[in-house]
DNA sequence: TGTTTATTGTTCATCTTTGAACTATTATGT
DNA sequence: ACATAATAGTTCAAAGATGAACAATAAACA
């Protein structure tokens, strides 16, 4: 009389996202082997891959990005400052906000690791076509604000 | 003359993929959150639901089904051993292996938490349609089948 | 059999991540 | 203007994850 409620493991929605978070697991582990070379960790990827596409965003900004909190940010950046891969300066109008852009350096580095990255990717989703790859990515970005906004 | 090389945001496999993680990631903390009137942490779900579909397995393989280090399954059974909700007994014909099973605590738990997992599920892939989710589950797998190999 | 190699699980040091408390600064409301 | 709220970033202690080194046991093989 208890578990007679049906099983996750026979809901095919429930399956199916099993495998949608081991297929990023494992994605993010072998990412991070591949860029040890680098010495750099998928987070701190994030974070230059963030800096390029939105250079002076503030660290409230990044940590929202990439769905961490603020002291993880704070954690994470004096590493890549110390090896001048990015700056931090503070904005004129608001005192409390450090503005963060990445270095010549910074970017050289980045668009080593987007090669590894990219790679890596490719090799994943080659077994896809165009249109599964778009409706796959859709459905994910649907997901993605569901959950952001409840 | 630097990076005339395609950036990988103009690639639709690398932005469509940067979508699933972000949705992993977010659905991930959701369920962390979830989870917590529970006292259960998504790990430890984890190990619960690999034990309940898999009576008796040892550690080593737990750790493989889980994509982590065998050290990290040593610190993450004593807090649910000592809260009843598995056991660990020795293996008799290879004293090297501890089988692990559920006790009726363990499920119960497990049930519950199950409950949460499956609604979190619903809500973001009530979106696709039965078709769309199938196809993602189907690349998905073949992600993992390919990265594992290689 | 006896020796070498593999495997299981643990320990330990290290690194990451997290959230709460704190400081400094800006916004809001009266 | 002034008191109160909210916000950006930091600090710190606790929890989690990781990999290398280790002990006990089993397998392989000479």
């Amino acid at each position: 009389m208890n578990n007679k409620q049906e099983l996750p493991w026979d809901n095919p929605r429930f399956r199916n996202w099993v495998a949608v978070a081991r297929a990023c697991h494992v994605l993010e582990r072998t990412l991070a082997v591949k860029l040890a070379p680098l010495d750099l960790k998928p987070a701190q990827l994030d974070v230059l891959m963030n800096l390029y596409r939105h250079p002076g965003m503030s660290q409230h900004d990044l940590a929202r990005k990439l769905l961490v909190g603020r002291s993880n940010i704070t954690m994470l950046l004096p590493q890549l400052e110390t090896r001048g891969l990015l700056r931090r300066e503070g904005d004129e109008k608001d005192k409390r906000v450090l503005r963060l852009t990445l270095t010549e350096a910074g970017e050289a580095l980045l668009m080593q690791a987007l090669k590894v990255h990219m790679a890596l990717i490719e090799k994943a989703m080659s077994q896809s076509t165009p249109e599964q790859c778009d409706m796959i990515g859709d459905q994910m970005r649907k997901i993605y604000d569901v959950l952001n906004e409840a």
